[in-house]
DNA sequence: GTCTATAGTTGGATAGAC
DNA sequence: GTCTATCCAACTATAGAC
């Protein structure tokens, strides 16, 4: 059929080479899902700027909420690095500072535009299965970020997250350049989970 | 032709008396909104809810999108009190932790389910007139709140407000009684900001 | 792997009667 | 103020050729 659920998977050439379609239907995905939100979003604008035609995003998946599941398949995967390096820290101050740093590293580089996504698709995210195991990660990640096991640390664990989130989407409302928006963030959110 | 876009208008009997159908239109679009998102939720749906027929939501509000609107215009109107009487105030911390009592009072009562409803429609508020007044407000109400005029104050004035939103919305992640909630991330956001 | 053509569905909005 | 009937636009998804 030509479609595959496997994370990393794909259509193959005859030299073996993955094509790289699917991995820009990806990436122009998550572009206009994050601009227009997942509902507003249609395969009409993704095909246009891939300059291809509809049908032809059916070949690599199955649906448009294959797309979106296929990205959030992506997003948990990101965060498995971490989540297992955690695993193998003491649960103290600095391996949370360090579990932050982390975390910002990557919404500085390669998931970029991740938050608005997220934050475009709080809706969308909620009836969709290919979601829960991203969402699985972030319950995660608040255990081991939460600096005690009570309503006040869970809290405080959740801001220290949205707290990096809002360094990253909302640059127009804060004010100063990205690294002084990301430093700023990391120190108010290390402070939190102390 | 039986629109009125001013706050608190509507069709009135001979009587004078406003008739309920607005609000109460209002207060179930507010609802499907919240749990549908918007672009999810539907007319049909809405008026299902109410036992009227679709058409029948166009003699009270000219489009899908005046509904929202009209939402939003009142969630401005509620935040209003709150910032008139910020004005007053001298800007100190008491005033700024009077403030966040003001906010986590308004969650607990009248606005009900308004944080999830802010979530589940980020991405159909950015492209709306009608929602500019209350996101207005909200920026407003994050200057009164900033313990300084900084990149880090205006973080943590912004994450006060969201451990506030977060107590009223996440209670299956965060666990305890609503109150226990409230009360947690009062104490947070108070301690953010002081 | 991509195309043209089209099926099939849904949902917002209007006309006009009562 | 609410109804029935209907229109129209937009979108997802499939069929089948190349």
């Amino acid at each position: 059929m030509g479609h595959d659920d496997g994370v990393g998977t794909g259509a193959r050439h005859h030299d073996g080479r993955r094509t790289d379609t699917r991995q820009r239907i990806h990436r122009i995905a998550l572009e206009v899902f994050s601009e227009r939100g997942y509902d507003r979003a249609t395969l009409r604008e993704i095909a246009e700027r891939l300059q291809i035609t509809r049908p032809a995003l059916y070949y690599h998946f199955k649906s448009k909420e294959d797309i979106l599941a296929s990205i959030h398949r992506d997003l948990a995967l990101s965060l498995d690095g971490i989540i297992a390096w955690a695993r193998t820290q003491p649960a103290t101050a600095a391996t949370r500072t360090q579990i932050l740093t982390e975390l910002s590293s990557l919404l500085a580089g390669p998931w970029g535009q991740f938050t608005q996504f997220a934050q475009a698709n709080e809706a969308a995210m909620r009836n969709l299965t290919g979601a829960s195991e991203f969402i699985e990660r972030t319950a995660t990640l608040t255990e081991f970020l939460r600096p005690s096991d009570s309503i006040h640390g869970r809290i405080k664990a959740r801001l220290a997250l949205a707290a990096l989130f809002m360094a990253d989407a909302r640059h127009d409302q804060l004010g100063g350049s990205d690294t002084a928006r990301a430093q700023a963030a990391l120190d108010v959110a290390a402070e939190l989970i102390r």
